[in-house]
DNA sequence: TTTAGCGATGTAATGTTGTAACGTGCATCG
DNA sequence: CGATGCACGTTACAACATTACATCGCTAAA
């Protein structure tokens, strides 16, 4: 669900938002709601791919995933087969890619659409994530403005995290 | 010219702020001064690969540079040494990495400094810039509330540009 | 029951993007 | 002169991504 755009620039606030951050096996049973309710099968492979990739608190490549998943499986996966269930989840929105670290991260709260924003430490890799709604829409909006259309944002942010610092 | 790192976190004066929108020779010209302000060469090298690089009105790729630069010079130039000098057009702001294009695209202000937003057509591939600091400092303001520090906001939007839509 | 279709996955090959390690030439400076 | 530093060359390789085609299992029509 995406809320309405707001008029103007950030007020720092998650409007009235309630997220279920959901983690191991309720993720990934949010994950399998979800991409049943996308008319998509949830399928061994599928499934296994998911709990790799929601292990990982690091944005994970396809080959880190394919690894273990061909240890998991006890035979060969091929980056192949993991990139084309990557997509999938993507366009299901099940995961993101995180663009400026070429990889992939499960989304916590799968069924819930939005835009978010990454923060990535350049430092120890991890990745977190905020939702803010007001910044996503001011965003879209200035695109749109600029006439665009079909808009998908890409916001991330690298840095140092607090830990790191 | 590259401002003296400041002492704390980013101050956006970008208020009444006029830009030349360079193009060509001029371009050049006031990507050569940039450099030189920065204590670095404008070796020949660095130069053709410039050059190339702003002809391009999509991202390039440093494949591409180093295709049309070799061409250029009659002589092979390896990706490797594209690299190094678009890492130092990046970091000198004489050029700007698209993330998610895995490509550069020339800084048609350099010297002036900010973090901007991209407009990447899927359709055409074309990539145009807004900038936009309220929005930009907004998402600075947010990553750093999440503790973040050393910020390096990357804003880039993938859609439909007005021509292809 | 066969068989045609389709979606999911396997396999192999290849293309693209990015880095590491080390060598060479050249200018400057003690 | 020799030492240092910088730009660039060369080679090799690592990491990321796609393409084309084969196979398997399921289901629906003949």
């Amino acid at each position: 669900m995406i809320d309405p755009p707001h008029a103007n620039a950030y007020i720092g606030i998650m409007a009235a938002h309630h997220h279920h951050e959901h983690a191991g096996a309720s993720l990934a049973h949010a994950a399998e709601a979800a991409l049943v309710e996308a008319g998509e099968q949830w399928t061994d492979m599928r499934s296994d791919i998911f709990a790799v990739l929601a292990t990982f608190e690091k944005p994970a490549s396809a080959y880190d995933i394919a690894d273990l998943v061909s240890q998991k499986r006890g035979k060969r996966v091929a980056p192949n087969s993991v990139y084309r269930i990557l997509d999938l989840f993507v366009t299901t929105n099940l995961a993101r890619r995180v663009e400026s670290a070429n990889a992939y991260i499960a989304n916590s709260h799968p069924g819930c659409l939005h835009d978010c924003i990454f923060l990535i430490c350049d430092s120890c890799g991890t990745a977190t994530h905020i939702d803010d709604d007001a910044l996503t829409m001011s965003v879209r909006a200035a695109a749109e403005h600029a006439g665009f259309a079909q808009v998908r944002p890409v916001i991330e942010v690298r840095g140092k995290c607090a830990d790191c610092d």
